[in-house]
DNA sequence: AGTCTTTTTCACGATTCTGAACGAAATTTA
DNA sequence: TAAATTTCGTTCAGAATCGTGAAAAAGACT
C-alpha cells in the first residue's frame, strides 16, 4: 500500500512515515503542497495524509485541487490542528474522506488509513491507467501524455500504444500487433505495423529526449525506457 | 436532527444527551441493543451513537443487525475503548461508518456526529442529483440547468446526457451509448447517435462558453470540462 | 389535424488508413 | 571486405471511413 504524507513539520512527518513503515507501507513525504501535487501526478498512491497547515498553498486547497485539478479520487485524511466544527466541514467540503485531530495516537492514524484504502479499494476496483517511465495513459479517457504533456493520438494510434504499454520490455512481433491491434491473423503482406510504429515515434519521442519504442531487427519492436 | 444514542452506562449516555441536546439536536436514549433496534423500526434517525460494548448483544452485532436485518443506512458513530486496529476494522466491515475511542472530548463527538449527518445528507442529495461543472440534472423532476439556466430536453435526450454525466471524463463508445440509451445491443447501420449528441451540443453548448461534449474521432464521445 | 419528438437519410468535408515506392540500415553470403 | 539480400524508415497519394449538419420522413401525443 502506498501512502502520501504531505506535512511540513518534519518531526512528525518521519514519526508517521516509520510508524506506517513498520506496517508494511510504502511511504512518500512531501514537505509541502506543491511537492505532494507534482508526485501524485508521477505516481500512484492508495492513501494521502494531508496535514492542513502548510507553508504556501494550505492542505484545503490541495485537497481542492487533487479533486479538481488532478481528478483522483484517492482518499484523503486530513491533519488538522484546530478541531473545530466549521473548519472540519469545510474539509469535507473540499473533498476530504476523513479527518484526524492533532494531537493523535498513531494507532488512530493506522486505523484511519486503513478504513480510507479498504472503502476505496471496494468501491473503485481499479484505476485504469497505464504507466510507462513518463507516459502516461489514461484508458478511460483514452487520453496520453507525456511529461505532463498531451499527446493527441488517433484511435489505431492509441490501440497500438496500448498494446505496447500492456507488454513493456518486451518484443513484440509485428504478427502480434497486426493480431493485437488490427484484428488480422494472417499475414497480408504489409507494412502498416511499421508505418504506424513510425507515427507513434513520431508523435512520442519527437520533442523528447528519451526514444521509447526500440526495433530490434528481424524480431519486432520493444517498448523500453533507453 | 435526531439522534440514537445505545450505550449501557447511564452516566455516559446522560453525558452525551445532555450535551448534544445544547447543540439542537433531539437525542433518545436506549440502555440496550435490542431496545436500540426496536427504536429504529419505530423512528428515523438521523445519526446512530452506538457504544460496543453492551449487555447482551454487543454493539458490533447491532450495527450489523442495522444493516442487514433492518436495511438502514443511517449513519453509526461506533464508541469503543479499544481503540485496536482489529476490531476497528471490524467495526467498519460491520458497516460502521465512524469511530471514537473512549474517553473522549466531547467536541470530538459532537463534530463527527455533524460530519456524519453532513456526509449521509450530501450522498442522499446527490442520489437525485448528478452534477457536472455547470451542468446540474434533477433526476425526480428530470430537469436540467446549466449555469443556473433551464434547458430543456426531450426524453431521448435527457436519457443521453444522464448516460454522460453517470459516466464523466470517460470516453463512451457508440456502442456503449445504443446499449445504454436506446436499449439496442446490435449495430443497426445507424448514426442516431451522432444525430443525438449533435441536439444535446445544440441545447446544452450553445449561448454557453465551454464546451462539455467532446468527440475522440475512431473511439466515441467523452464528456470533459474543457 | 396539428404539434412535438424521434428516426432516418443524405451529402459534404475532414480525418484516418493503407499500400506502394524508395532509400537507408542491418545482416548474410560470397 | 565487398556484394547481395533482407529488413526497416519514411513519405505520399488515393481510398476508406467517420463526423457533422440539415432536412425529410415517421411516429407519438394532444
Amino acid at each position: 500500500m502506498n501512502i502520501l504524507v504531505i506535512e511540513d513539520e518534519k518531526n512528525v512527518a518521519s514519526f508517521i512515515k516509520k510508524g506506517l513503515e513498520e506496517n508494511g507501507m510504502i511511504v512518500t513525504l512531501a514537505y509541502d503542497g506543491e511537492t505532494g501535487l507534482s508526485l501524485l501526478q508521477e505516481q500512484e498512491y492508495n492513501v494521502i495524509v494531508l496535514d492542513v497547515i502548510l507553508p504556501q498553498v494550505n492542505g484545503w486547497e490541495v485537497c481542492n485541487r487533487i479533486r479538481k485539478q488532478l481528478r483522483l479520487k484517492t482518499p484523503v485524511l486530513m491533519l488538522t490542528a484546530l478541531s473545530s466544527t466549521d473548519n472540519l466541514v469545510k474539509g469535507f467540503e473540499q473533498g476530504a474522506d476523513d479527518y484526524l485531530a492533532k494531537p493523535f495516537k498513531f494507532q488512530e492514524l493506522l486505523v484511519r488509513v486503513k478504513a480510507l484504502d479498504r472503502r476505496n479499494r471496494n468501491q473503485v476496483a481499479t484505476q485504469s491507467v497505464l504507466r510507462f517511465d513518463d507516459i502516461e495513459m489514461n484508458m478511460e479517457q483514452k487520453m496520453v501524455t507525456r511529461a505532463g504533456k498531451e499527446i493527441k493520438l488517433t484511435s489505431r494510434e492509441y490501440n497500438l500504444l496500448e498494446f505496447f504499454m500492456k507488454n513493456p520490455n518486451k518484443v513484440i512481433s509485428r504478427m502480434e500487433i497486426l493480431e493485437n491491434v488490427w484484428g488480422v491473423n494472417f499475414d497480408l503482406g504489409t507494412n502498416v505495423v511499421d508505418v504506424y510504429v513510425n507515427y507513434l515515434r513520431n508523435k512520442l519521442e519527437k520533442n523528447f529526449e528519451k526514444k521509447v519504442i526500440q526495433t530490434v531487427v528481424g524480431m519486432g519492436y520493444i517498448l523500453r525506457a533507453n
